[in-house]
Order: C-alpha cells, then sequence, then structure tokens
DNA sequence: AGACTCCTTTTGATTAGTCAAAAGTTTAAT
DNA sequence: ATTAAACTTTTGACTAATCAAAAGGAGTCT
C-alpha cells in the first residue's frame, strides 16, 4: 500500500501535467504540496527508485505509466468522493475539496465502485473535471478558457479550475454553475476585464478569473 | 488535530474499559492494538502528558474525562460509518469493519452528521453496539450473553460482540441476525454448547461462540 | 527471605517524512 | 568568459511511531 504522503505526490504530478508531455519543475511540486524543495527533492528520489517517476536532476519529473496509472486512480477516487458528498450527502461544492483530499486515500476500490453505481457512473465531478473510469481513462471534452471568449459569444460552462472555497461560493452567488449557458458582454484587455450575463445579472470579471472557468461553445 | 495512531489507543481504551472503572493493562492494550508492550509504554507516556490518560506505572492505565470524550467521538464515526455503508451503500457487514477503522480517522464531523441525519438518527450501528450522540452519550440496553441463557429461553438477538469477517458469515448464514426471534432448545455445559432454534433452523455453537452475541429477553 | 515468573519499562535503533541551510547547477546577462 | 540570479540537490537534524532486547518491579511459592 502507498502512502497517503506518496499518493498526494503521484496525484499532484498529474494535476501538474496530466498527459505526461513535459517535466515538472521540482519547485513547482513542492509549491503545489506546499513542502520544501529539499523535500520534494528527496521524495522524488524515493518516487524514482520505485519506478513511478522518471528524475532527470536538475530539468524534472515525470510519471512513469505506472506512476500514472496509481496517479489516476488517485484522482478518480477523490473525484467520485467529491460528487458523492454533493450528490448524496447534499454538501456545497466548495467544501467538498478539503474533506475529499482526506478520503481519497482510504477509501477502498469497493467502497468508490458502489459509490459510482449510486452516482450513475458520472462523467464529471461537481466542478466539472473528468472522472476517470475504473480502467484508467480519462473522458476529454473540447473546452476553451472563459477568458480567450469574445464579445457576443454565447458559451455554456463546463469547468471550474479553482477549487478555493471563496472562489466557489463567488460563482455560485453569481450564477456561474455547471452547465448555465452565459453570454459575453463584453471583454476589456486594457482594463484586463470580461463582463458577462449569466441569468440575466451581470458580471464582471477579471481576467485572470475568467481563466479559472471553461466554458464549451454551444 | 489528534493523529490516527493516538486516535486508536483512545479507541481501543475505551472499548476496553467503556465506563472507565478499572485500569487497563499495558500488556492488554498492546495486544489489542496489535504493537509489542514497549511501544505501548511509550504512548500510553505521550498521551499521560497531553492529559489524555492517567498512568500508573506497572498497574495500568485509563482515560481522563477529555481522553474519553475524544475516545467516544472516535467510535462514533466508526459506528456511523458502519452503517451508512450497510445502509445507504448495500455492502455487506461482514466487510465494513475494516473499511470503517480507515474512515473513523478522516470524516469530518459535517460529513457524520449528515450521514447521521440520512441514516435517521439510528440508535445502534449493525452489530448491535450503540452509537454515542454528538454529545458523548451512549445509549444502554439491558442485555444478557447468549451464553449465559437456558433451555426454554425465548430471546432477541441484540449485538454480535465479534467483528471477524468469518465469524459474521456464519451469523448470517444460520439466521443469526439482529433483531431476530430464538428459542434456546438445550444447553450442555459438559460439552461447552447450546442449541437454538432460529427460525425453523437447529444451530448449535460452542460457549465461547454463544458469548460473543448478546440477547434480550423478550 | 530467596528465587521464579510474568509483566512493564527503558534503551537504543530504525523508518518515513519533514525543514533549514549549505553547496552545487543551469541559464542568462553582461 | 565571468558573474549573478534562480533553482535544485545535499547535508544534518528533528519528530512520530515502531521494534528487539535488556533491565526493572510485583506477586507467588517454597
Amino acid at each position: 500500500m502507498l502512502s497517503s504522503t506518496v499518493e498526494n505526490y503521484l496525484k499532484e504530478l498529474f494535476l501538474l501535467n496530466p498527459r505526461s508531455e513535459k517535466q515538472v519543475a521540482t519547485g513547482e511540486l513542492a509549491n503545489a504540496l506546499d513542502v520544501t524543495p529539499g523535500s520534494a527533492t528527496s521524495m522524488i528520489k524515493t518516487l524514482a527508485e520505485a519506478g513511478l517517476v522518471e528524475h532527470r536532476p536538475h530539468y524534472g519529473v515525470k510519471l512513469t505509466k505506472q506512476g500514472r496509472t496509481l496517479a489516476v486512480h488517485v484522482v478518480r477516487r477523490h473525484r467520485i468522493v467529491e460528487l458523492f458528498l454533493v450528490n448524496i450527502l447534499g454538501m456545497d461544492w466548495s467544501e467538498v475539496h478539503d474533506e475529499a483530499e482526506q478520503l481519497e486515500h482510504v477509501v477502498s476500490d469497493e467502497v468508490i465502485s458502489r459509490m459510482d453505481d449510486l452516482l450513475g457512473h458520472p462523467s464529471h465531478d461537481p466542478h466539472g473535471d473528468p472522472i476517470p473510469t475504473p480502467d484508467g481513462t480519462l473522458p476529454t471534452r473540447a473546452l476553451q478558457l472563459l477568458s480567450f471568449c469574445n464579445e457576443g459569444d454565447n458559451v455554456s460552462i463546463a469547468r471550474i479550475g479553482n477549487q478555493d472555497a471563496g472562489f466557489l461560493k463567488f460563482a455560485e452567488e453569481n450564477g456561474l454553475l455547471l452547465g448555465k449557458t452565459i453570454e459575453i458582454v463584453s471583454r476589456n484587455d486594457i482594463a484586463d476585464s470580461i463582463t458577462l450575463c449569466a441569468e440575466g445579472n451581470k458580471v464582471v470579471l477579471g481576467l485572470a478569473a475568467a481563466g479559472k472557468i471553461e466554458v464549451e461553445t454551444t
């Protein structure tokens, strides 16, 4: 059995680099996990010895096939648990991330599979992130960053790429929920802002925030 | 936050001595937790310094009020999770103990409270053990060991005091389920056995096994 | 009392994971 | 080609929890 710590390193490597196309820098990983770079280096060495990552010293690290498989399963557990907490236990999407962060390391495959059944084999979690299948496949969708949309576009919200509770609460209060259709009223690159119309309400977002929201063109 | 290890020591002390009436021996605790006596001693010292247990060296250890409160909450989490796994996820009562053993250390009060709501504020878990209320109260029932019952008694099964999966499967297959009424057909102290009639089937149990089953006289 | 047994406690080592700070690499800039 | 800046790795130390084995109490039996 992998320790929670190891699972977190693998998961984070996956999230920082889902297609395993690039090397992740030690510092980037350390930062994401909130540990010092030295800690990350020493864990990377351990993972490399176990064959879970490939490490090119001073350049970066990426998951091996084996490491990626394990990481994807952690992600699957996380996302199913999140959806379960929201859909079955009725929790708010802003509070489930931290909870799932703990549960993902202890729930058994049996429990995950039963939650999956109960939820009807969903393809996406409450934030719009894809739920890997038991065999490790990830459903993909063609999404666009809201920050790249133009005046007049009509789009539907597909994913919120920021798990921060405050951000999610804000999104909720302003009608920026998954599946909702919104219109881009205007964008102003100089003012670094974009104005939307969501369910009749106007919302102005900074482009950085808009970059955390992904949409499907309808 | 308490570590899982600390929670397990507290929980086990509670289970070995629910009314905090006696001192628990270091060896007994070590045994229950499957660690060496030396490990138990050193953890006991740590817990004593934190004010969670009272330790009389060479005599034994028991929970303080504060330690007991924490322990009861771990037990509450464990039992609600068990019932949840059985009633909502449809798992078998023989497989939920180990699962709950892990989950009890990570589920938040929020989640426990929502599970509790969903389950309808149950008073007992799938094994018939009482579920402490959020304020730490334990419902009590007057139960009798099946091994002390006499020929002709009609009783209903109230608790199975053995979490072993094999034992639980056996009980299930022989109609020894919570709430079922059974009749004591005969008992034979010399043969160390007791014969029951459960739903028309005769079952013979050793008295040691019968001592793990508690009943309510009807 | 002396000796024995059965526990419990102490001691010293080990493992996983972490940090702070020193030392070493890479890259980019003059 | 040096130097500086930015990052990574190494080193040494620390904590929590564990074990094996030595040492220390307590009670028992003669």
